[in-house]
DNA sequence: GACGTTTTGTTGTATGGCTGAACTATTGCG
DNA sequence: CGCAATAGTTCAGCCATACAACAAAACGTC
């Protein structure tokens, strides 16, 4: 720019406004992102040809991009499938199996763990501790989730795997680079910098790319494993509601990733008061602790207890869990008006409890979404099994791996 | 020279099959878009080895390409200025003036109105009349605008310029493709296309690139010619309340660009009924008749009345504000926490009430936004003047020249 | 005021990556 | 068995950029 602030005018300084000047380079690095993802995001395994009319490029310049992929471990081809018609039969293209592989990792109130899932997606290692970790000590927790994780990293590498990164997902607020966390209330941390505490690396010494990342965002991102439209919402609901915005199968997260703090909506002013300071939060009605314990059980009890009672028709839980149903949905209601999806998944608590709860949050939501006359919202259940946020995670970076596979052919 | 309908990703989501092959077609697209947006951009009139260092590329492509967007009028030289150092002069290169304009059309419920705006910036065409159109006809209402617009080309291509575009900002929600508004209650219209019954044409008799958008999105991008952070919320205080969120410089539009739809935030349960069907929204409690009634005055009285009632002390409509900045803030903590955003603009009505409004929403703000107490909310006026979604609309075009500059070239 | 220095902008020539068309490979069908 | 159909490969051509040398236009300095 004309005032360049300090550039230096020796050096290719990288362009101060994140756009990047095009070179063939470029060109052919998005290229082999588009082949990559053609297949990783193919229904059925597409033959070299399926991929070139899906992309548009030409056979010819896919082959030379599928052998290089298949060279560096991102695709497998598969044996030629006998043709039920004319030609040459095709020989099926995959995302490699057992090459790559992405790591999870999470620290939650109730537990922390490590998953490892392949391009395929199989889960190829997976390490879980339960147990109580409010007001835990954070170099502490940490130094043991590293343990768990070089354990899964050391058996990867030696089935001869590489790993590719890690998300550690935390339930609270964390900054824009994905390196601090600056609070996590029911955790007890505040300001903590896990990245270098946890000093991931790979067999040969070489550190390994982590990054930080909210739990419910993580959590909403296992979601796309399966049969789930574009653009949705997804709330995680556990001692804190958090949520995450999947927008054209991305996340949305605002200017920091500070976004779905939807705990905290008001959903009555004259309600109780809440941890944050405020009245009447959401997290008043349809935390998990206050579900428990409007139900006559402890605050630490499994959520099952809560739908033995329902099941049993416990008239204390029924009454808990519709007024929970009822402000989760005056909550989602006003999030549909401000950010516009017609998808809700409800995760977490919100999942086992779906029977009880779902009807009663639709209702609401359908009654005061301003959209709802144009395009119902449709409430459904998460399909990800549970810690979801460890899958989500291993996902993100197999993700960034299809999006950028240049520095791994 | 015709005015061809242009392609370019505007204000709307992508479709989903987003990605498409890069050739080498495609990088010289992205590089005179890059060399483009540089000038564009640039505080001070950069020289060609300015963007060269600014973008990455070389000074000879630079060359070419700055070469082509001259000879295509997106670009104009400068004299050069008499250098007071060393060697050769730099020639400054700014955007074009006076060659192509975006226009901004807007129907609103006290006015309607056209504002062309060339590349730099400058209001070269306006016309704006005002009178209620509440509850009008579609048909009606878009011939007069279809009138005013016209004269604008005309008297533009008399100029010799040409137009690039028009984006017709709505107050309602307008659908995905920006073709179709589904409802605008204040206006009383809904199920309206109005782009076939403009029908806007260029003199040559080629059909304009018209799409419509929502009132809010396109006042809250008018902010961008300003001083405001790349991410910010706007708030569009009117009949209706609604909002724009930015962020990184770009509209956020959600599943369809039915976000922001803050005016039906529930603020308290218990609160008056609106003409939504549910209770206690914040348009009752903040919306402009509300105000207007709640000071003693008629509600089609100008908002500068009120403005002089507060300058006098007057008791009602001090109240009446300040329950209109409690709602206001607390509706917008809810944003904050959903979205997050760090900066607040106020625009509409609620940034000429801002003396009075402003430090009340900061306060609720700062006590219910969660990152608070990591990132203060700045909560500032608007800087665009009157009409401002006049000015965004038109900007919205020139943005979607500058982005895909090789149409116009 | 001639000359070296510095910075800008403009020539060439080289190179990398894609296209398009021709070619080979492998099947089904009559 | 020959032909049509489809998959994948080879190779010349093209296009946009990089790189390097050069021309242009200032300043500084003795």
């Amino acid at each position: 720019m004309p005032a360049t602030p300090t550039t230096a005018p020796t050096a290719h300084p990288a362009p101060p406004t994140g756009a990047a000047a095009s070179r063939q380079h470029t060109l052919r690095e998005r290229n082999l992102s588009l082949v990559a993802s053609a297949v990783y995001e193919a229904t059925t395994p597409p033959s070299r040809a399926d991929v070139a009319a899906a992309t548009g490029l030409t056979r010819a310049t896919v082959s030379t991009l599928v052998d290089r992929l298949v060279a560096g471990g991102l695709l497998a081809e598969l044996p030629p499938v006998v043709a039920q018609r004319a030609g040459r039969p095709a020989v099926p293209l995959q995302p490699a199996r057992r090459t790559l592989v992405g790591l999870g990792l999470e620290v939650n109130v109730d537990y922390l763990g490590v998953r490892a899932l392949d391009l395929v997606g199989d889960v190829v290692a997976e390490r879980v501790v339960t147990g109580s970790l409010h007001d835990s000590d954070p170099g502490e927790v940490l130094a043991r989730l590293r343990g768990l994780a070089a354990g899964a990293i050391a058996e990867l590498e030696g089935a001869g795997m590489r790993v590719a990164g890690a998300r550690l997902a935390l339930p609270g607020l964390v900054d824009a680079r994905g390196a601090r966390l600056e609070v996590a209330p029911n955790l007890g941390w505040s300001s903590v910098e896990p990245v270098p505490v946890l000093d991931l690396r790979a067999g040969d010494g070489s550190p390994l790319d982590v990054e930080v990342a909210n739990e419910a965002k993580l959590a909403a991102l296992a979601e796309l494993a399966g049969d789930v439209p574009s653009s949705f919402l997804y709330v995680s609901g556990d001692v804190g509601v958090g949520a995450g915005i999947v927008v054209d199968r991305q996340l949305f997260l605002g200017q920091r990733g500070w976004n779905g703090e939807i705990g905290h909506v008001v959903v009555d002013p004259a309600g109780p008061r809440c941890s944050c300071g405020a009245t009447g939060c959401l997290e008043q009605y349809a935390g998990k602790e206050v579900l428990l314990r409007g139900a006559g059980l402890p605050a630490s009890a499994p959520v099952h207890a809560v739908v033995d009672l329902l099941r049993d028709g416990d008239d204390a839980a029924l009454a808990t869990v519709q007024r929970a149903g009822r402000a989760l949905g005056s909550a989602l209601a006003t999030f549909v008006n401000l950010v516009d999806v017609s998808t809700i998944v409800l995760g977490g608590t919100y999942a086992e409890l779906f029977g009880w709860v779902g009807h009663v949050v639709a209702g609401v939501v359908e009654e005061r979404a301003l959209a709802a006359p144009f395009a119902p919202v449709d409430v459904r259940p998460a399909a990800a099994g549970p810690h979801a946020a460890l899958t989500g995670g291993a996902r993100e970076v197999l993700r960034a791996v299809v999006a950028d596979p240049a520095v791994w052919v």
